[in-house]
DNA sequence: AGCATGCGTCCACTTTACTGGACATGACTC
DNA sequence: GAGTCATGTCCAGTAAAGTGGACGCATGCT
């Protein structure tokens, strides 16, 4: 039977890390939580989870967000890993109480 | 209802990369798919899905896989990211047919 | 060669995540 | 303030992932 587990630092650290990367990417592409749910192929309610960092979300849904959001993930040349996440994570502690993608102009620099 | 999804080809190929990074990682510390298995607490089936780059494990255990085999994931500053799966990506493509830690000797270069 | 160990893979059963809907809250516009 | 839109969060039903066991095969040791 599947069993409930326990998860290093670590790796509730990268999920969460991972978790507002998508979040940050998201709205710099001005999408609502929806669009990009809908895009992917998931509810809201799950996408809601992946952005908080939940541990029990399917891997491949959250790359597929993640990719969507404009998140660079493992590549085969993996120097390609840096690029952009790194511009995005410069934000990870700027983020907004409650997000919301301006209605009046989309792409600002929030 | 839970629905069957696609994936992009950025993603199959991420969650590839990643779970070679997780095979290396494992086999360079000398751990059996059952000794790590045991460790992240899921079944050895579940770790060889997760090691072939099945979409639909859970990201929490696929993080945690990682962590316990040496895989560097998301950090608060991403800096971190490339040092250790940068030198284990450099053998993504020299992976044995079949794989086994030597009994004799381990931390092996192979 | 014979034996032991680890991987690749299948299957029926069980537990879990995902869903869709619903409601509250916060933020922006008029 | 009223209206709108997006997010935050809860819940019961349902489909899918995880499990343990089993079997064959490859590899390494003696």
């Amino acid at each position: 039977m599947k069993r409930k587990r326990s998860y290093a630092r670590q790796t509730r650290e990268a999920l969460s890390v991972l978790g507002k990367l998508i979040r940050i990417g998201r709205m710099e592409r001005g999408m609502t939580a929806q669009e990009l749910a809908d895009r992917v192929g998931i509810s809201r309610t799950t996408l809601y989870n992946i952005e908080k960092g939940a541990p029990g979300a399917e891997i491949g849904t959250v790359f597929e967000a993640a990719a969507l959001a404009g998140v660079r993930l493992f590549d085969q040349d993996d120097t390609a890993l840096r690029t952009e996440n790194a511009r995005l994570a410069e934000k990870l502690t700027l983020l907004p109480k409650s997000v919301r993608p301006s209605r009046t102009e989309v792409d600002d620099d929030f």
